[in-house]
DNA sequence: TATATACTATACAGTTCTGTATACTTTATA
DNA sequence: TATAAAGTATACAGAACTGTATAGTATATA
């Protein structure tokens, strides 16, 4: 992958971040990135299509991140779904957190139809599933039940933290997490 | 206050709530509310008064609805607390539910300097101080705290609703609830 | 009946936005 | 060193957007 399409999404996923995707401009971004729109326009054919790519490598590098973090903190599959939120709120509390992208953009295209919905939907989706992975390998009776539960928690804890930054709410989201867990058994 | 003021305050909630507030242009608003573009500024000096408006009505809406509902079901605050959630669930599925202003606001107008975003954040802190309320009336020891886990299970639940109609997030946000008001005491 | 008010209809100024066309420059490589 | 690929610089078409100016109509009321 080129340099330059590295430095296109990095500068559009903090941009659509923090000015909003309908509000950031095509000029904008490459005037940021260092570069024009001739190249940001071959490597990306619509904006639609760069906002997609954004929101793949985001949603890509925290369940790569989140992934590793469980994976090489134990193996029992009891402490794992336990852990979930301490890691989780490790994610949402660092600097450089600027809110889920698929949330905002959920948000920002509404309509079911539309490509960029319908693929935060879908990263929606399969989170929750990991969360349901880890709750059945955890040998939790309704699994499904209480990752659905923790995914409610998740997001409206980054709703949250979006709204406001430093709120704590994930502190809260962990809290709730435990009795949920410790509930469901 | 004028019938045409009603419409496009009307209209306009609709339109922000299916298409975007940034994707849906006065001219729009003025055609579906059949009126004129002359009228909709006299009215609303700006798009954005007419956005903070829009938010201020609808959050007003919702908080007289379910206060009257809570008033009118129960007078021992031990069972309004209960009766919440089930009170929430009924106007999340109703049909003319599209989602809650506020949370969809504050996704587009990421900029906590942002008027819009302020606001966002306001009616946010007043709900979770609506809960904490009703926690504190049921001597519950922590309410503030409960009250903010149920504050993100509500947002979680709304988020859930609002990517995908009819997914029935609601009814696992209301069994969460209950574990956690249970657990409070 | 005269007058203020509410509203319509429409054109338009000025800005911003996406996406492309065109001509030039730099760099890697065969 | 010749050539292809990558990137720059910039202008521009065409659309959409906010907000206003201007002129006219309908209606209620004094």
């Amino acid at each position: 992958m080129s340099r330059l399409k590295d430095k296109i999404l990095e500068v559009s996923t903090d941009l659509f971040q923090t000015r909003g995707i309908n509000s950031t401009g095509v000029d904008t971004i490459v005037a940021v990135a260092g570069t024009t729109k001739m190249t940001l326009y071959k490597y990306f054919h619509t904006k639609e299509e760069l906002i997609l790519e954004v929101l793949k490598k985001s949603q890509s590098d925290f369940q790569t991140w989140l992934d590793k973090k469980l994976d090489s903190s134990s193996k029992k599959p009891a402490d794992k779904i336990q852990l979930l939120f301490d890691y989780i709120e490790e994610w949402v509390t660092s600097p450089s957190f600027l809110g889920m992208g698929f949330i905002k953009a959920s948000a920002e295209f509404p309509n079911e139809e539309n490509p960029i919905h319908k693929l935060s939907s879908q990263q929606s989706r399969e989170f929750r599933q990991y969360i349901a992975k880890l709750a059945t390998e955890a040998s939790i009776k309704d699994a499904d039940s209480l990752a659905l539960q923790l995914s409610l928690l998740f997001e409206g804890a980054v709703q949250a933290e979006q709204m406001k930054r430093g709120s704590g709410a994930i502190k809260y989201a962990k809290k709730a997490a435990k009795v949920l867990i410790d509930g469901a058994n």
